[in-house]
DNA sequence: TTCTGGTATTTGGTATGCCAAAAATATTCG
DNA sequence: CGAATATTTTTGGCATACCAAATACCAGAA
């Protein structure tokens, strides 16, 4: 049945297309939960507390009024996304990553970010690309992005994943996305410091023009290292962030 | 109690440092559910049959053995690898990518490698690099990998995998691996597609020769092109797999 | 007081049962 | 006979109860 059948004579009432107010079933108490200690754990700084972090599933379907099934099936999903890690007969801990591994994702994320830039240069409009400067008109000589640190880290990530978007690659944009959970923890240690801040500007502003010149070796080239730099310093400079 | 104590004369037994046999739990029912539920996925092949698979979680856990909570949570986990997609009150169904989503998986894995390979430049030990030779030893102008595309394909899967290895970042290895078992799915209809396999090998050992030479660009470039062209290839040949 | 042994408690793992929505099937009416 | 409707069945979502392992706690002995 391709199309909707038209009644003549429609006896009590005009049937459908009358503001069908979103019936979806609203999402299961799984996926809330799974959203909910998501958040949770993200905004809670694992890496400022010295003890590690447990979650009580009692405590938790208490605090959330659903009963233990749905927030474990949670636990098993965000087990999968590594967020935390279950030990049997122990307890739930929240997993912190070590420096070394932070770095890795950095890695991943600059190989990811790389690739972006190409496909952009080969298909994303100019408008678009032009568009990413946006996210810093805010910032410029009278306005350096090192003394509004967490202003400029913001529009950072915005930018990033606005970059990533452009290439039209959900697998791209969704990897980056898990990736950036994970790294934006410690966004404000090491991102946000100034000293790297002071450079981070002009390489971003030398990206879009990679892209806007269509030269896909370049803009690689340049989104790669731009983003290697920060696993660079995150190497060098974030050991007093981890234990 | 840092060291352990002497005790100069033990009454009945010398009690410890005699076999302890690993009391390990076993991995939970939960586990064992996941990892049974996502071979049996892997290998059933799904884009050979026409209508979608799905899977019943009450056939499942008599299947197996085990109560339906263990399946539901091995099932929630699967949806998060993105293996299947649960649609509440009809069932669960096992997700089939499209052309345009395998194409986009292949990118990512291209960018994967390709930063893998810069590191490998930096970091390998020369004996690791040249032993990749190894999984190709068996193909030469003798033994056409193209006269043997089955053994020729495990090869390749297995170079691959061991290549990223090589970098030794576990955040590319684990990210590659899960785009592998997507993409493998197809792999005997693509990558072991005889007009492909002829070309295959030749750059795989260009790939090791700019290993070897500690070439960081060229081995990037090199492995980024190689796997870019297996995208371009699928998405090129592949539209007779996809509905 | 300190160490030892045992007991109560905590915690994740699993099995069951019931619910409601949706689909499938049967039934009734024009 | 056909379509609208009522009924049964199927299916995932959720709550609850119980289990065993690991731990915490406590009393008694040295």
């Amino acid at each position: 049945m391709p199309a909707r059948k038209e009644t003549k004579a429609p006896p009590v009432m005009a049937d459908a297309d009358i503001a069908i107010v979103r019936i979806a079933p609203e999402t299961s108490f799984k996926n809330k939960a799974y959203e909910a200690l998501k958040e949770a754990i993200l905004k809670m700084d694992i890496y400022a507390t010295p003890e590690q972090v447990m979650l009580d599933e009692r405590a938790l379907s208490e605090r959330l009024g659903v009963s233990r099934t749905p927030i474990r099936e949670a636990i098993a999903m965000l087990e999968q996304d590594g967020f935390v890690k279950t030990v049997p007969r122990r307890g739930i801990v929240v997993v912190r990553r070590t420096k070394t591994e932070i770095v890795d994702m950095i890695r991943a994320w600059a190989a990811l970010e790389s690739m972006a830039a190409r496909l952009i240069t080969t298909t994303a409009r100019k408008k678009d690309i032009t568009a990413l400067r946006d996210f810093f008109k805010d910032f410029g000589k009278d306005r350096l992005p090192q003394d509004h640190v967490e202003e400029y880290s913001k529009a950072n990530i915005a930018f990033h994943q606005a970059l990533i978007s452009l290439s039209e690659s959900p697998v791209l944009v969704d990897m980056t996305n898990d990736i950036l959970l994970h790294v934006r923890g410690y966004r404000q240690l090491t991102i946000g410091r100034k000293d790297r801040t002071a450079t981070s500007l002009p390489e971003h502003l030398a990206i879009i023009e990679a892209l806007e010149a269509r030269d896909t070796e370049l803009a690689e080239k340049r989104a790669r290292d731009h983003t290697l730099g920060l696993a660079a310093y995150v190497e060098a400079h974030g050991q007093e962030l981890f234990s």
